[in-house]
DNA sequence: ATGAAAGCGCTAACAT
DNA sequence: ATGTTAGCGCTTTCAT
């Protein structure tokens, strides 16, 4: 068996309760005594057993993350925040992903929520009532969904959204378009309102590159010389469909992202997107974990957002 | 409070210790006395603290799993297998990026080692004894990694190899070069035994698309008609240093990735690459580990790799 | 087949 | 400032 308080006592020659304040109420012991208990505890290599903390506080140390696919590259960025600044408090992260699937999602929630001392839930596809039900459950704060009453962390996609038609209007750009993303999202309506009506609708699409690659098809047809993207995946996928038909980017048409995921530095021609500050908003939902756990109230944050402008954005051509 | 045992063993007119064996001995107790405590357990949604049990059981119903880049679309997918086949068995799994740091990567592994049953560690960059000492304080499973003596999941990189190379080979082409990854990734050298000599080896790179992007200068230099990267993101690397250079893929160069990255994909062309069953490696581990805890022996397997032909490979012309 | 009771390792009153 | 002690919720002998 494991070092024990008990076998820190013995050799610190105090009781055992002198070592467990010494570790977690330092104020409370004598400089001196902690010191001694310090060295022990250092020499033995002693770990406080979680559970057994766990038991009586009531805590686990632990939080929970949800997110909707792992292999979507937005994602794995956000738990790394979310990795990172846990870390920074002793605090371990339990991680799920829910295919996608609301079912699943509220599921994996109620799981954890024994488990863990809160949760991070991104991108929920849940209604809002759920959501609320699981609110009562257990500490929760949403990445990228607003819900009154919820902790949540936003990334300004409007804003994000606006800029994009801004440098395309500046470009000289005058018939844009829009490749959007699952009309349940709710971050689609979020980047359709950044449009501000300057942009002509087109439907849903999935999205990923399947999707994007269909959108383009479409799009193609409307003579608009700027296809604005729901996000990444599905500009990618309209890169290669365009590639395909020797429509040339940006020369002909100028095609935007949103997400600045890996990848969009990668194609050519590079693709313009909106960053998001992922890892930085997984950070801040932990942040607001800590004050739900602290007795403080729901917050909502929204992180800003900036264009990155690439070269997969030009002026218009004259005749296409 | 939430529910307890005691609750349950009240409404259901029996001990603790039956309702203990009902749920966790199902053979020890009378089918009826047990259908009786299923019922309140569900009609009061009881959820065992987890705390509880593993404090006196000593097991935690936890695991850990240490990548070394998140960002890596490579590791993502390792996750989900190992999530998949620990969420079936009711295990929960705690994640880190060790961000390529070998210190860190250890100190990852010890702090996990004292709340979960074993531990995944993915494509560890920590010496033959450092691993071994890991293994020996907690439960080990390495992802393509090999240590005598320490549980692995291998995916077969040099029968991957060799499958390029035949490949290039049936095409036609005759002078190939190799664009390294890290000298002390062990993955590098299984993936150059695979070459089996019948490349010009060209040093290291990052493995990254900057370091692809480095190593296409000097790969162009060779005179090669065929170019063999370590993964998929020196392959895109090269990809846009060609593209920039005037020089067409797969016309004039054919490029192979490993990996298969979901990128892969999505380039132009899209690459000839090596698909490697990460999903099913995370899920095999999961297996290996729970063969350690049941006591039993350190196991190596092997998942067969397969060549996927797409559009950066074709016949050398000719006249380069 | 079931119950009573003893802890697992720790923290938090409650003493001193 | 430090020690004593009573549990946290559960599993597991040991009885019956």
């Amino acid at each position: 068996m494991a070092v024990t308080i008990r076998d820190v006592a013995r050799q610190a020659q105090v009781s055992v309760s002198t070592v467990s304040r010494a570790l977690s109420a330092p104020g409370m012991v004598k400089e001196a005594t902690r010191q001694r208990v310090l060295d022990v505890v250092a020499g033995l290599g002693y770990q406080p057993n979680r559970a057994a903390r766990s038991l009586i506080t009531g805590r686990t140390g632990n939080l929970g993350i949800v997110v909707p696919d792992l292999l979507n590259p937005f994602f794995p960025s956000i738990l790394r925040g979310v990795q990172t600044r846990a870390g920074e408090a002793g605090t371990s992260v339990f991680f799920c992903d829910s295919r996608e699937d609301p079912a699943t999602e509220a599921e994996l929630v109620r799981t954890m929520s024994a488990q863990v001392d809160g949760v991070v839930l991104c991108a929920s596809l849940l209604s809002d009532d759920t959501i609320e039900e699981l609110a009562a459950l257990t500490p929760l704060v949403l990445i990228n969904r607003m819900v009154p009453g919820v902790s949540s962390v936003l990334m300004d996609s409007a804003s994000g959204m606006a800029q994009v038609v801004a440098h395309l209007e500046s470009l000289g750009h005058e018939h844009h378009v829009y490749l959007g993303g699952p009309a349940a999202a709710w971050s689609n309506t979020r980047r359709m309102q950044g449009l501000q009506g300057r942009a002509e609708l087109l439907g849903s699409f999935d999205p990923n590159f399947t999707g994007g690659y269909a959108a383009a098809e479409q799009a193609l047809k409307t003579g608009a010389t700027a296809f604005i993207a729901y996000n990444d995946l599905i500009a990618l996928g309209a890169l290669a469909y365009l590639a395909e038909h020797n429509v040339r980017v940006p020369d002909q048409i100028s095609v935007t992202g949103f997400d600045d995921i890996l990848y969009a530095t990668m194609c050519s021609p590079p693709l313009t997107t909106v960053h998001m500050p992922t890892e930085d908003a997984g950070k801040v939902a932990v942040d607001l974990l800590a004050t739900l756990l602290d007795g403080g109230p729901a917050e909502h944050r929204e992180l800003p957002t900036t264009l990155v402008v690439r070269g997969s954005t030009a002026k218009p051509r004259m005749s296409v």
